[in-house]
Parts: structure tokens; sequence; C-alpha cells
DNA sequence: CTATTATATTCGGACAATCGCATATTCGAA
DNA sequence: TTCGAATATGCGATTGTCCGAATATAATAG
């Protein structure tokens, strides 16, 4: 049962064209803010706030190396797997009424079996949803 | 090379609990506008505006089955791909400095393994950036 | 045709996001 | 300490998102 108010708040937080390229960027290595500025068509305070949003979403983070701020990926694994996803393109299926319909009859009948099956006391685990 | 502005748009259509909440809904099998009244907190008119968002975004459509209209995902895999990438929970990394410049380190000694391999003139294929 | 049920759309106001610009802060060098 | 480079923050204008309330449409029953 995902909760779904900070999984929003997360995906809010990718989805904005500049901080998707940031996070590319930053995916090939870390970067400092100078770096993105020459990398991506956007003006220094403006990266600097996108940055912001990405750190309170703690999708980033950065060491400082003297004057520099080197921003690095908070989450990598989190960041290349959104970033693939995002990329991939699934076919959008259409389906029929009947289609539908056939599907609710199957629901139906599976949720027939759990309740015959837990019924006469043998069940072994809760049903999960 | 990701194309972030659409990838944005798509996220932004994620980018709500209801949405959210609704998507997750239709993972167990299609429903209609009157179920999912039932099964959210929110009012009939406002869960016909995110459909709307999602219909646009792509993500659902619906079969007409006489008065009602049934939802289903038009995606089902990115969607269930992303509601389990959101639900994950990668621990967040912190970085020293000092890791931060060997990582540096590392990436420019593969840069140069790059040219060296490029230059003699034996190389197979195009970089791809 | 009329009434009813199911769903969509439109409108207005509250609130949040975005951007550019100007300014503040921080760090290291001189 | 003063300067300059790197980065952040505050502000105001514009635009976008969200929700409720009211209204519109579409399908079906009677």
């Amino acid at each position: 049962m995902l909760d779904t108010q900070p999984a929003a708040e997360m995906l809010k937080a990718f989805s904005h064209p500049t901080r998707l390229s940031i996070l590319q960027e930053l995916l090939a290595g870390p970067k400092c803010v100078s770096d993105m500025e020459e990398l991506l068509p956007a003006r220094q305070a403006n990266i600097s706030q996108h940055l912001g949003v990405l750190r309170h979403a703690k999708l980033v983070d950065y060491a400082q190396d003297g004057a520099l701020r080197c921003y690095y990926l908070s989450r990598p694994r989190l960041v290349k797997d959104m970033l693939v996803l995002v990329g991939r393109d699934e076919p959008v299926v259409k389906r029929t009424p009947e289609e539908i319909q056939a599907h609710k009859a199957r629901l139906e009948k599976a949720r027939q079996r759990e309740k015959r099956a837990k019924l006469p006391g043998t069940s072994r685990q809760q049903a999960v949803q």
C-alpha cells in the first residue's frame, strides 16, 4: 500500500525538464554548478534553485571543494532507473468493452476461489488487499 | 539523450497523491469512476479531473459500458514499474570531498583510455556522446 | 420525451512553481 | 581585510495546479 504523499513529492522533484537534465548529467559523474551552467541552457541562479529542489527531495547532495560545490546523486540507482523508465516507450494498448468484461469476470472468479479457499479454515496467509 | 520535455510531462501526470492512488487501483483491474469514488477520499468531479490528466498523459483510457466508463491502464507495465520504483527506498548516500575527487580522477582516466583507443585509427564504432 | 444515473467540463479563487534580476553569502587569494 | 569567483537566496511578476460548486453531456429506463 504505497504511501502516495511522499511518492508524489518525489515525483514532483523529477518533473521538470531542467531537473531531469541535471540528474542526467550527474549520472555521468559529480559536477559543480559552473559545469552545469555550461552544459544546460539555464542561468546560474535558476540551476541553483533547481538544485535546491533536488536537494530537498534527497535526490542530490554536494561536497564542498574549496569554493566549489560538487553535486552528486544521493540515490544513484533510483535516479538511473527513473531516467530509464521515463525514456522507455511502451506501446499504448487499447481495450474493447468485451475485453474489459472478460477481465472483470476473470477477477471475479479469482475472488471466488480466494473465498472458497479461505472459508474451510485451512488458510495459511491473510490475503493482502 | 532522453527527451526531457515529454518525460517531465509524464512525470507531472504521476505527481499527485490522488492520481497515484487511482493508478494503483487500476493496476488491480479496470474500474469505473463510481467504483473509485468509493475507494478514494475524493469527490466525483475531482476524480474525473484527475482521470482527465491521466488520459491526456496516455496513462489510462476507458471503454464505454452502457452508461459506465471502465477505465484501464494504457501502459500497465510502465505504471507498475513506476509504482514499484517510487515505493522503493534506496538508502541515501553521503560522499566526502575525497571520494568525489577520486571519482573525478577515475572518470578522467577512463576518458584518457577512450582517447588513446580512438586515435590509432582502429576504432570500430563512433563513441556515442 | 422526460427523468435518472454516470461522468465530464467550466469557472473562480486559493495556492504553489517558475523565472529573471538583484543581492547576499562563502571561500580562498592577495 | 579587501577582492573576486562560485553559489545561494529574496523578491516580484507570471503562469500553472488544485479544488469545489455549478452546470453540461450522454446513456438508459420508463
